[in-house]
RNA sequence: GGCGCUUUCGUCUAGCGGCUAGGACACAUGCCUCUCACGCAUGGAACACGGGUUCGAUUCCCGUAGGCGCUACCA
């Protein structure tokens, strides 16, 4: 058989934000078509009217362009094999729904839900199938004149897939290899809806994927179970020598306790499970985002992709590039994996220092303006500077900076606000203050004061030159409880930094206030 | 309940018949140091259980138990 092109596809629904685990099941999609020089199609699959949800649509486009993962077709995207939207395909569902009817694999059935509904009271463990479907109402026990008035007269029907009991259907899983179903267990799945003229899941599912040439079908291990009605369809249809290979994924589980990962355990534990913050038009409520978090995409990206999968070595830190020429499905592992958050954090962390100052610096300023700061841009880049420098200062032999202490921009604040504002109060049972602030340290400063006050050069190395020979003179160690002044606690950049930052007048001012204060 | 998938440190995982079972996150200790970090070093920590197969099982097979999923006119 010749070799097709590799062509996959990511198909949401859009009845909410894009859950990450949704995010991951793209992102392997879209490594695997990169590999292997192939396309990449964007379905929206709202065969369900009544879920649609407003904005979600535009909402998974955003994520995606945010993420970097690119799209070569679909809504939006264009393409030779539209439209992309189902609902936008009834016309094309209808004439295949028409080819299962005429070749006997499909019927019509008029069962209404509350016909179904009491057959399910009545018979335990009911299911619509071949040991059943001969008591329902439907074109199998229906003549034909009955059926067509049925319809004629404005009767709602579905239209069922017919599965002949007692054969094992064979899906070669890429990830778990042959997994066997017994057709036996199978319903006759509803394919159609005449109340909406839409199709069900399966079937425009099994349709789209032929039409669209979709060489491998990449999706969540929820679909594993219902493969094997896919491979039925297609062969129903005759399509079994163009089908797809699949593949399924394991799930993104909670990250304590059992269950699959929700958008509960973010609220709960305090991690976004939404690529973007997602405002619901419905309830108003607000979602909060790995974007507006503070997350690098390619952070996000490297994390979610290391969650079921890794290239069969130590690598962890790996660009878009590297993971789609190592990206390999066989690699993949077959058990769920619990959603790790304080990981994501050190991976963002790890792309945090890789980033340029430049790029901290709009992020920084937001905080500066929510913190009611009035700043200068040099001044902001110079806080920035300080920060990283004190964060990545010892690079090791290979020049990596594999450093921590931020993840987030918005962590600098707590860590850095002693650049903008001064000390108003101190903690006198705080550990460092109590051990470094003693019975002569007031007399120390006073001193201190005075030196500084005749430094006339208040660069680093200004003050280097006066105060380093003072220290060795007088043995006084000053800085602790100089820092103590100037940041009102145990932590900071160098502190001849940190006072050149601040001038010599606010650095004596602190000083004064701290001496008038912690008496 | 039925059917399917799955089971290595707390977590993510490497391992594809013979290893002192490796790495990362997290945790602990030490070193460095004007503080907090960072870094470096060290440490604790796992093959679910029971049968087979085999000279030899973490690895292959079968059970049991646990976990997950599906079981809609939702995807």
């Amino acid at each position: 058989m010749e070799q097709r092109k590799v062509r996959v596809r990511f198909a949401p629904s859009p009845t909410g934000p894009l859950h990450i685990g949704g995010v991951r099941t793209a992102l392997y999609n879209y490594l695997f078509a990169r590999q292997h020089g192939g396309d990449m199609i964007f379905r929206i699959e709202d065969t369900d009217s009544t879920r649609f949800v407003p904005g979600a649509e535009e909402y998974i486009i955003e994520a995606f362009r945010w993420l970097g993962i690119q799209f070569d077709e679909g809504v939006s995207f264009g393409g030779q094999h539209g439209p992309y939207r189902q609902s936008e395909r009834r016309d094309i569902y209808k004439q295949y729904v028409r080819q299962l009817l005429d070749t006997g694999k499909a019927y019509i059935a008029f069962d209404t839900p509350e016909e179904l509904e009491a057959k399910r009271k009545e018979i335990e463990n009911f299911q619509y199938d071949a040991r059943t479907r001969g008591m329902m109402r439907n074109s199998l026990t229906l003549s034909p004149d009955e059926v067509e008035s049925l319809i004629a007269s404005g009767h709602q029907y579905v239209v069922r897939f017919r599965i002949e009991p007692g054969e094992d259907v064979h899906v070669d899983d890429l990830i778990r290899g042959d997994v066997v179903i017994n057709s036996s267990i199978l319903d006759d799945k509803v394919l159609y809806k005449s109340a909406d003229q839409l199709p069900t899941y399966h079937l425009a599912n099994i349709v789209d994927d032929h039409l669209m040439e979709v060489t491998h079908v990449i999706r969540g291990e929820e679909w594993l179970p219902s493969a094997p009605l896919h491979v039925l369809l297609y062969r129903a249809f005759g399509w079994q020598d163009t089908m797809p290979r699949f593949a399924h994924l394991p799930l993104l589980l909670k990250p304590v306790g059992n269950g699959k990962l929700s958008k509960r355990d973010g609220d709960k534990l305090g991690f976004p499970v939404f690529p973007l913050e997602w405002h619901d038009p419905k309830t108003g409520e607000v979602s909060s985002g790995y974007r507006e978090r503070g997350y690098l995409p390619q952070a996000v990206c490297n994390f979610l992709a290391l969650l079921g999968w890794n290239p069969g070595n130590d690598q962890e830190l790996m660009t878009m590039d590297d993971m789609i020429r190592l990206f390999d499905l066989s690699k993949c592992s077959k058990n769920g994996a619990k959603f790790d958050y304080v990981k994501a954090a050190w991976f963002n962390h790890q792309y945090l220092l890789m980033q340029p100052d430049e790029a901290w610096t709009p992020e920084f300023d937001k905080i500066l303006r929510a913190e009611g700061i009035v700043s200068t841009p040099e001044r902001e880049a110079e806080v920035v500077r300080m920060m990283k420098l004190k964060v990545i200062e010892y690079t090791d032999g290979e020049g990596n900076r594999k450093k921590r202490n931020v993840s987030f921009v918005s962590d600098l604040w707590p860590l850095c606000k002693f650049f903008f504002v001064a000390p108003t109060a101190f903690d006198r049972d705080d550990k460092f203050i109590r051990k470094n602030w003693r019975e002569g340290t007031r007399d120390e400063m006073q001193q201190f004061m005075q030196l500084i006050s005749t430094i006339d050069d208040f660069s680093v190395e200004g003050q280097k030159a006066v105060i380093d020979p003072w220290t060795e003179q007088t043995g006084i160690r000053p800085w602790n409880a100089w820092r103590i002044c100037l940041v009102g606690a145990g932590q900071g950049p160098d502190m001849y930094e940190l006072a050149a930052f601040l001038g010599r007048e606010e650095t004596l001012r602190r000083m004064q206030f701290a001496i008038e204060t912690l008496a």
